[in-house]
DNA sequence: AATGAATGAGCCTTCATTCAT
DNA sequence: GATGAATGAAGGCTCATTCAT
């Protein structure tokens, strides 16, 4: 298990930090969020930030960590029960959806972290933490495209029609000017099945 | 007319400035682009910078319109002939991915900055120096839709949908992993169209 | 010619700062010393001082340069004027003495310095920047003991033997601890050709 | 008697922190050199750290002391046996070039420290545990003067006479340039026996 | 004796912006 | 219009040291 043994006493002073990172990048947006920020924030001092984290790019990096596990856990769990390409189709994408607004702060800030250079360096390490999910996931949709469950396509074009709008939807949200009306999840939901049945 | 008349020299100092922004802010990033930068890549000085643009934010707006009047004077040309939902559709992605193919620095510079800070504080000088070309395709297509002749869905569902998988994928691409293979806009259109129609 | 042309303005800030840089140095030493130090010393700002050096090291390097051409303009003046090996001997010595009573700050600098990290790392940009005038004397010593005018010994054992008891003493001196007294470079240029005499 | 009773465990575990930080200074150089490198070097805690040595000076000084007795004690078992001026400073002279070659090390530690700060502050309580061997050999040095076995100069000039050209040498050798080469130490024997013989 | 998380003062450096020439 | 030296607020980060366990 990757998982080190930490004393009680840092784990709660490393949570405490993530909680207020979260918050601050919230509230400021990664690039203006100072670590003098996080430690008013934290109740941390600024040397606690740097022994648990290394620098301002660590906590980004932990953070996104943090907020794709629970993402990805949930979508685990729910994919387990799914079998056929329809309901692998539809669960990815309300789920995409439902777990962004039941965690907005996490949510907002994967997706606009997602291709950010702090994050998007520490790649290698984010998938070993995370267990390269999309990759799983891509693979389980190209085996269903070779079955005949999914229409046959470009490899390339898979993933943009299965989430592009659901995430260019979440991107409109996470910028503060649209909202995410209700029900709106099984209309994508549909386009989505619409789009890539055979 | 709000262009003031300019000299000559200045107006060509005023090109190679943003010039150089662009190919700078391709190569470094916005937010990791100096003044000094810009300069050193433009021939201009500091001073010449801060003339011609009163600040750096007023360098990236600047650029931005810029391309998106490329982006849009194509666009406009091509949608005058199209008077159908189904041409419009397909028009309206077809031409994301080959603009973007064409103009690629352009296109990245539009794509990672459409809700950057730095540009989106300054969208209504945006909107009235390309004349709101957004709200208006928007309302094409709710004219459609009213005809019948796209699906009815919630208004906030048409954008995502119409253009979602070709942002997504142009938003991979200009991340520098993925490629715009040859035809996948044909690929895109086909889907949206799939998508849309009644 | 490698100066560049500098405003006059220019010159006077740079020319500030390195006297101020050389003040602090002498008084609280190269590391204790901080650019806010030298800021308040020279009434430069931050940003000036880093506009003109680029960075702590570069005060440092330039600093020593500066005191460097001092020293051996001096010295390479006298030296034009010996043509046996007694006399370069004795005057180099000599030299290095009474040169460093005179400039005590400048002399204290580049003994400090001479093996600092600081400094020794820039070392290909100090020799371009002073003609390599150390090669010069040693390969003109070298010439001597071929010409049998002084002994002959393992070649590295030359500089240590010239000017070893000179830095010993001066070392010494620079620390704070014993005096210059006067008539001592006699004492010293005399032990030295006793050393090195056929 | 002023050592301590010391526990035998914590005595390995001090001579491995004094092991650990040799390593440590002669690799990065003392100021460069964190507490957490010798942490690390020696896989002792801070804490451990810090209850033997106090403070980072702490490190400098024990270790300071440690070089230098080895150092002597060597030098006073070989100078027992000389009684006159010039088995005296051949001795002297010898022992510095050869026990530098065998222990380097510790050598350059000695010779880069000699004058740091955090060394010098401590030369009391340094001269007290080294039974001040300096002073004792300048006080035989002036006997021998007297006597009539040595040149008589002024007081300052034997020391950089003496050792001068040694500590020149062992200095160029220190900062990773020039090498000792075999036999130098009686080049330099000769050398300072010609200069202060009478 | 040992541990290592926590502390926080202080430093170097960056960089957008100004302004006298 | 152009120039580039000067400005200084602000930020990321280091690291010696402390102390509860």
């Amino acid at each position: 298990m990757e998982k080190e043994r930490r004393s009680a006493v840092g784990e709660r002073s490393r949570r405490a930090i993530l909680d207020a990172a979260l918050e601050c990048f919230t509230r400021l947006g990664w690039a203006a969020t100072t670590i003098e920020d996080i430690r008013k924030s934290s109740g941390a001092s600024v040397g606690s930030v740097y022994h648990h984290f290394g620098a301002k790019e660590g906590i980004a990096v932990a953070l996104y960590i943090d907020c794709l596990r629970q993402h990805q856990e949930v979508l685990r769990a729910r994919l387990e029960r799914e079998h056929d390409a329809e309901g692998f189709v539809r669960t990815v994408v309300m789920h995409h959806i439902t777990w962004s607004r039941a965690n907005p702060d996490a949510a907002r800030y994967l997706i606009r972290m997602r291709r950010e250079e702090a994050v998007a360096a520490a790649e290698p390490e984010i998938q070993s933490a995370t267990g390269d999910f999309l990759r799983e996931g891509f693979t389980r949709l190209k085996a269903f495209a070779k079955e005949g469950q999914l229409l046959h396509l470009p490899s390339t074009a898979y993933m943009p029609l299965l989430l592009g709008p659901a995430q260019e939807l979440l991107r409109y949200w996470a910028s503060g000017r649209g909202e995410l009306k209700p029900g709106i999840e099984k209309v994508l939901a549909d386009a989505a099945w619409r789009c890539l049945k055979p």
